[in-house]
RNA sequence: GGGAGCAUAGCUCAGCCGGUUCAGAGCAUCUGCCUUACAAGCAGAGGGUCACAGGUUCGAAUCCUGUUGCUCCCA
């Protein structure tokens, strides 16, 4: 029989087949009913995204949580989707184009969209059929698209109703312009990064004098050409004689005013600013404050603008070295140090962010925020780990207005429509727009016509569609009363990174309270960043990212989910190493030949069960439990790497090294009914415990162990519950175990060979009957040991 | 510049309210075994002044203060 199975797990065809069967059988697919939902929306990665280790986690951690719900009796559904990713995508599409040689200038935004959505079709959702072969048990006929129809209009809806009521307006500011996108990002958007720069020390020529000078530090003198003050501190005794002198811009000669504020730092370089309101968000405000000029000197794409008069059309960075060259020969430059300060770069185009005055769309958020904050506070939704608290909360205690509008095409278009008098109407579309607009208009002839609207051209941030993930895939939004919503709103467990805390957890608790006053989950599990092994993130350009389907291919997917698992506590970065996989592909080995072993002994029914059997049975049932328990607890703590490590140990140390050695028959001979029933049903419940981390090998052990009809499946049976056991049992385990192994390394320790038999006197306490439970055990696992009571002193384990 | 967190075996971490699982786990290492389920295995073993310095206490890896080093978030 055992020479049928090989003696190493094979997964290539037990994984595909399974799921196969899964999704034929529909096991995946939930609707609503008389159980208790349990819920997971998936966090929808980019529709030409592919899968990489980080999705590899996330999705096995959501993967666990799901098919436990489902075998704890729940009705579990797993909401898988994607997300448009607005910048990102356009980002792609544009590059696509160009390599055919078509520039997206020249295209209509139809055409442009056209040219999106063929990609969509083409390479959208990839990733979503990547995640079957780790086994992800979504319920893929609910799969989402954050730009389908249901969900586009739900954004429409919620834009159009928090403009009514006075949340989202209009307005110029200062915003983040990334000049290789084109377009405004949020604060969230740019990432800091110290860079090693120069610090020009620049003077400029006081306006009436020959050769009096004012000295001034920056980073950036390509900007000089836009300065309209210079700022000092009002109590600096080196600048009081200035007081009412103008300035002169060097190279341009043009005269600004000097102004006195406390916002100047006296210790920063000469003690006097340059302000340029136009790009710095400081001196932007320092404007406001003196209503001080704005000129703007570059262009949306950082080369300079007619108004720098210098260097018109010439990118930002290359007009920094000319300008810096100008400067020397003119005699301006005082001296230039090396300096190191922080820059912002766009997250999608890794492009040095501006500061730039525009006009966007903002959304007020400060009132949003509340309750928002209070939910985590409260614990009304909790944090794993909980030090997110801490960060979420200094966010939201410090939230500033949400700059929404992005100037691109592939998204959410903004439902305004501009009069040709510059005032707008916020409405479903053109038609209702119109109505609106000619709503308080008694005059037929002055009512404007359908051609006189004009849409916002720009589109939605992609969070403005993600922060409604929860409620939008269920049309909750549009049908706030529909059965689906009703039933799996609140979901149950938010599965993400933390790096999109604000990005995306924070505005869906806003979305949740806002349009169903209810929280949109009640936990939310934050895993860490996958690095390698030498704590480095994964990156293309490091080339230190294996590929994902390549390891499942060849260990397993159950192997890759255990070793990722098994290393990454909620919230620890996980440093990722071969040597993870390899450990969980040996423990599918090693239950694949624990199912041989059991599989492959002879039964004799007419076998009565022996002594040595029957408490092995009772210890391990004991152990089993005390285990199972522990393992709950794990769960109910979010400690599933830890929950992972128990299952782990109870399988490898009590399962196989004990309870199997302990019933093990003879060689060719047979074992008893009782205790072979026995060692299945463990068996039985084990790989139960175990299906949630690794779906594939349990479901073939399982379907191996016992004939089983079609239809039935491991996922869809019920998970062991816990029973009372008997401590005491595992206790005096214990000390036969400790019994034992000293047995062993006395064997080792004087060279004794294993078939070589040795007995053992044990000395007998005072009066006490002595407990023998578990002799017969300790002369069967310690190998040819025979047990005799004496009076006399222990002395030592020596050769018959 | 503001805030948060971390420092325990070679590596990754667990040790929450200070004292009966208090120095632990997995991996790695070393030694011996191809013992009829598994060498992707079995049986053993070694390994840590719990970052440093003070303090509180009968008692500190655990609480307090400071120092050093690292990480993350925000500006």
């Amino acid at each position: 029989m055992i020479t049928e199975i090989a003696s190493k797990y094979d997964s290539s065809g037990v994984e595909d087949k399974w799921y196969e069967y899964w999704m034929k059988q529909g096991f995946f697919h939930s609707v609503p009913d008389q159980r208790e939902p349990y819920c997971i929306v998936i966090p929808p990665p980019n529709v030409t995204g592919v899968l990489h280790m980080g999705h590899m986690l996330n999705n096995t951690i959501q993967d666990i949580l799901v098919r436990r719900a489902r075998m704890m009796g729940k009705n579990a559904c797993w909401v898988p989707g994607t997300d448009h990713a607005s910048i990102a995508t356009e980002a792609k599409v544009v590059a696509k184009l160009k390599e055919e040689g078509i520039d997206k200038a020249n295209l209509s935004r139809e055409q442009f969209l056209g040219h999106a959505w063929e990609w969509k079709t083409k390479h959208g959702g990839i990733i979503l059929d990547q995640l079957k072969k780790l086994g992800a048990s979504c319920d893929w006929e609910r799969t989402c698209f954050t730009m389908d129809e249901a969900l586009y209009e739900s954004v429409i809806d919620v834009f159009i109703d928090l403009y009514n009521k006075g949340l989202i307006y209009r307005g110029i500011r200062m915003v983040n312009w990334d000049p290789k996108a084109l377009t405004a990002v949020s604060d969230e958007e740019v990432n800091h990064k110290e860079v090693n720069s120069k610090l020009y020390f620049v003077r400029y020529r006081v306006e009436g004098t020959p050769d009096e000078w004012v000295t001034i530090a920056t980073t950036r003198p390509e900007t000089i050409l836009g300065d309209t003050a210079i700022c000092v501190h009002p109590e600096d005794e080196r600048y009081q004689h200035l007081l009412g002198k103008r300035i002169l811009v060097p190279l341009i000669s043009r005269s600004i005013p000097i102004i006195y504020d406390e916002y100047v730092d006296r210790e920063f370089g000469t003690g006097a600013l340059k302000v340029t309101p136009a790009h710095d968000i400081n001196d932007y405000n320092l404007g406001l404050k003196y209503k001080l000029e704005v000129i703007d000197t570059f262009n949306p794409n950082g080369t300079m603008s007619e108004a720098a008069r210098l260097f018109v059309g010439e990118d930002r960075f290359v007009v920094r070295k000319k300008i810096t060259e100008e400067l020397k020969n003119n005699g301006h430059i005082v001296k230039i140090e090396d300096y190191t300060n922080k820059v912002g770069y766009s997250e999608r185009t890794d492009e040095v962010i501006e500061p730039r005055i525009s006009v966007q769309w903002f959304m007020k958020m400060k009132e949003l925020a509340k309750p928002a904050l209070d939910l985590v506070e409260d614990d009304t939704i909790l944090f794993h780990p909980s030090k997110y608290k801490n960060m979420y909360r200094h966010w939201m205690a410090n939230v500033t207005d949400w700059c929404i509008s992005r100037q691109l095409w592939w998204g959410q278009r903004i439902p305004a429509f501009y009069l040709p008098d510059g005032t707008f109407v916020v409405a479903r579309s053109r038609e209702e727009a119109l109505a609106i607009a000619n709503l308080n208009c008694k005059d037929q002839d002055s009512k404007f016509k359908l051609t006189d609207l004009k849409q916002d051209e720009d589109v939605l941030d992609t969070w403005f569609s993600s922060w409604l993930w929860p409620i939008s895939v269920f049309d909750g939004i549009r049908k706030p009363d529909n059965p689906d919503i009703q039933y799996y709103y609140p979901t149950n467990d938010l599965i993400t990174a933390p790096e999109i805390i604000f990005f995306w957890v924070a505005r869906m608790i806003m979305a949740g309270w806002e349009y169903r006053k209810a929280i949109p989950f009640k936990n939310v599990y934050f895993t860490g960043i996958v690095r390698d092994k030498q704590g480095r993130k994964m990156s293309k350009s490091l080339g230190n990212s294996p590929e994902p389907l390549d390891l499942i291919r060849l260990n397993g997917a159950d192997a890759v989910r255990v070793g990722m698992l098994l290393c990454s506590p909620a919230g620890n970065d996980l440093l990722y190493d071969d040597a993870l996989i390899e450990q969980g592909r040996n423990f599918c080995n090693k239950l694949w030949n624990a199912m041989r072993l059991v599989k492959g002994w002879p039964v004799d029914d007419s076998m009565a069960q022996p002594d040595v059997n029957k408490v092995s049975v009772e210890w391990f049932d004991a152990a089993f439990n005390a285990s199972l328990q522990n393992i709950n607890a794990l769960y109910d703590d979010y400690r599933l790497s830890e929950a992972l490590m128990a299952a782990y140990k109870l399988v490898w140390d009590d399962f196989c090294s004990w309870f199997l050695e302990m019933i093990k028959p003879a060689y060719q001979h047979p074992i008893d009914r009782p205790t072979l029933e026995a060692a299945i049903g463990f068996f039985e419940k084990l790989i139960k415990v175990l299906h949630p981390f690794m779906p594939f090998i349990t479901e073939e052990i399982w379907q191996i162990l016992e004939e089983r009809k079609t239809g039935e499946s491991i996922m869809i049976s019920s998970q062991p519950l816990p029973k009372d056991y008997d401590q005491g049992l595992i206790d005096k385990f214990g000390y036969a175990e400790e019994v034992i192994m000293a047995i062993r390394n006395a064997r080792k320790e004087k060279n004794i060979p294993q078939k070589e038999a040795i007995r053992l006197f044990i000395r007998k306490n005072n009066n006490e009957a002595p407990d023998i439970t578990y002799d017969s055990l300790v002369g069967k696992l310690a190998t040819s040991v025979s047990l005799a009571m004496s009076k006399k002193k222990w002395m030592a384990a020596f050769h018959l």
